[in-house]
DNA sequence: GATGAATGAGCGTTCATTCAT
DNA sequence: AATGAATGAACGCTCATTCAT
């Protein structure tokens, strides 16, 4: 492994664990055996090495949904592969929900991680809208459902140290992981259900009856 | 107001938009007009300052929740009234969300946190085994729901900044707001009366019984 | 002598020694004796330092210059006591020259100068307007001989190290020195004999008669 | 134009701008478009650069002088002649002005900048020696006046960005120049007016008579 | 001649904290 | 309760220089 990709490495680490403002770049290069100046040669600057990270990162998630998606036949399959790839991409990269987590709340990093952001989020709405056009334009919009899915899985991850003061097992342990994960698709299953019912709206079934 | 309340909302208004690492004692003092060392004779540290941010915060939802339980009467409003009062707490306390959401990817108010949620925790649990005796040992456990919840609702605000780069109106306007709440309800709905018919475990039934 | 003035004492020897960019806070915290983030404390940014040691300089000269005229009689007096003071004090004060020298070619403290010379270089002016009248308009412009005077005094002092290459003697020697002021004033008589003869202009003569 | 001319040509721009300390080998590889190690195989250290560029400039300088001292008739234009050369050496170099101004005041380069001032130096003394025996010993000494023909040339251009601060006017806009330029020869003028009538010293004259 | 990677020292500056008053 | 001065550690970053290729 270069250099680059060990400061990489523990860039990644140190942000995870004690946040951007809380690493420092001597620690970064200490941890990762590179000289101090070697990290401003490569990154230019401590913010830029968090871009690089979380570039790293996202690339890794996307390569990691498409071929979820594409592995799947039915559009239903589809969002639950989805739901189900990045459920797990989170449990196998703690540090990088920890630092969208704090990055999110504000930050020189927002805008980065909303461009990377965007095309997941369309590529989920589109399949949703897909799956059940009825619910468009109701209480139930994929905008809405996306939201309300990506924060129960998302939260699991990023409270999970507080949630193993409130319960009694260690929440990331493989025992507490499968059950959540059940948990997670049991919901999904009863949410599916019910806005599989959703009549699509009466223009969009004129629409089609014409184009039959 | 005086001058410790003067530092605590500087302190407050601070750690929320630059986080604890990225606010300096300097800035606090500057914001609340206060002189620097006048932080460490009320509060001792800066750990301490934040620690009494957030008792501050806690103390004032646990109000707040109980005021929203005590008014309603079934156990299935009392479940809705918490899951609304809290939501409408984090919608009026931005800061907090954001304060919480990096203090609780790691750091040294973890366990503080823990000790603030545990019993708006345990008030949740037992409201909803009261109220669905069925869901226990089920996927829909208790505890299962309630991060799920908490979960839907907080994540909308903590990644509000990120979702106004994925949406096309501002999240947190009065409008995006009584959407989300809207879709927070609907799905609640929808969940409630999927977990309704749960049937409960025959042994807990027979002890009920017997309790009349 | 208090913290804040050692710290002065100390920058303006270092300023004048190896210049801004080569003078660095530690070494000037060094030798002051004082902590290296005082500097800060009290002068906000080494920039700030500079432009304090400069306005130090500049106070003590706009004193020395207004005694030395106030001490003198006639116009013809004031101007040679202005030049004979401004020589003594580049010669007690060998940093203060090196100083304005390097800071004059370039850098954020031009502007400084400029405001500090600005009263200085109008007093002179009038001086010399008023003295001799005919100069006005005429290749012995005040102006043009301020910047000679200033010149061949300053430039002896910017140069001396230099000089010491070029002569056989020391060129800050009591000797020398004294050598260097019979020169400068060898020559102010030369050229104030000259322009003494200098027509005062027609329409300035008839307005002095006019007013007779 | 090799690389090496143009890391010079960087390198006077840069030292001239900032002066030495304030010029990083980095950002003169980056204006010449050369690399950053390049500079340490053509030059060996940041100091022999900067002894390249003064090299480079001296060698001009000297080669300007010795033309227009060879193309003058009498002794006396001969004087005019240098003092106009180098007035006008500098009006075309500015940076070379600037780079010496801040050299001169103490650094490494003294030796150097000394070094090739010595020849300049002495042509000019015996120059004016020669010119005006009568001066030797007085208080118009060849070397008094050569420095204070220097002094009042060299400042002009030294302090110009002061100047414009305190004149009306843009002290290097070509009206300026020649206004500057005319009183430079008219005060040499008057003051070669006036030494001229020193009598040779008795010893002398006697030495002179007797070669003949 | 030319380059990218690497290094150790040092830069100006800010940090949370202490203390005498 | 409040302040100005002071401190030692650490910050992100840049420096001139070296070296293998």
């Amino acid at each position: 492994m270069g250099t680059k990709e060990r400061i990489l490495e523990a860039a990644d680490e140190l942000f995870g664990e004690v946040g951007f403002d809380g690493a420092s770049t001597r620690k970064i290069a200490a941890r990762s055996g590179a000289n101090k100046a070697l990290i401003h040669y490569h990154f230019k600057t401590k913010e830029g090495l968090l871009g690089s990270v979380l570039d790293r990162y996202y690339q890794r998630l996307g390569d990691t949904l498409s071929q979820s998606i594409a592995q799947s036949n039915t559009l239903r399959e589809r969002i639950a592969a989805m739901i189900e790839a990045y459920s797990d991409f989170l449990s196998r990269n703690r540090n990088f929900s920890r630092i969208v987590q704090r990055e999110s709340s504000g930050g020189k990093n927002l805008e980065r991680i909303g461009r990377h952001m965007k095309p997941l989020f369309e590529t989920g709405r589109e399949l949703m809208d897909e799956t059940y056009p009825g619910i468009q334009n109701t209480d139930m919009a994929a905008s809405q459902l996306l939201i309300t899915f990506y924060g129960m899985i998302v939260s699991y991850f990023s409270y999970s140290e507080v949630l193993s003061h409130l319960l009694d097992t260690d929440p990331l342990s493989p025992e507490s992981l499968a059950r959540r994960k059940k948990h997670v698709h049991g919901l999904m299953d009863i949410v599916f259900a019910a806005i599989a019912k959703y009549e699509v709206p009466q223009t969009e079934r004129q629409h089609e009856i014409k184009q039959q």
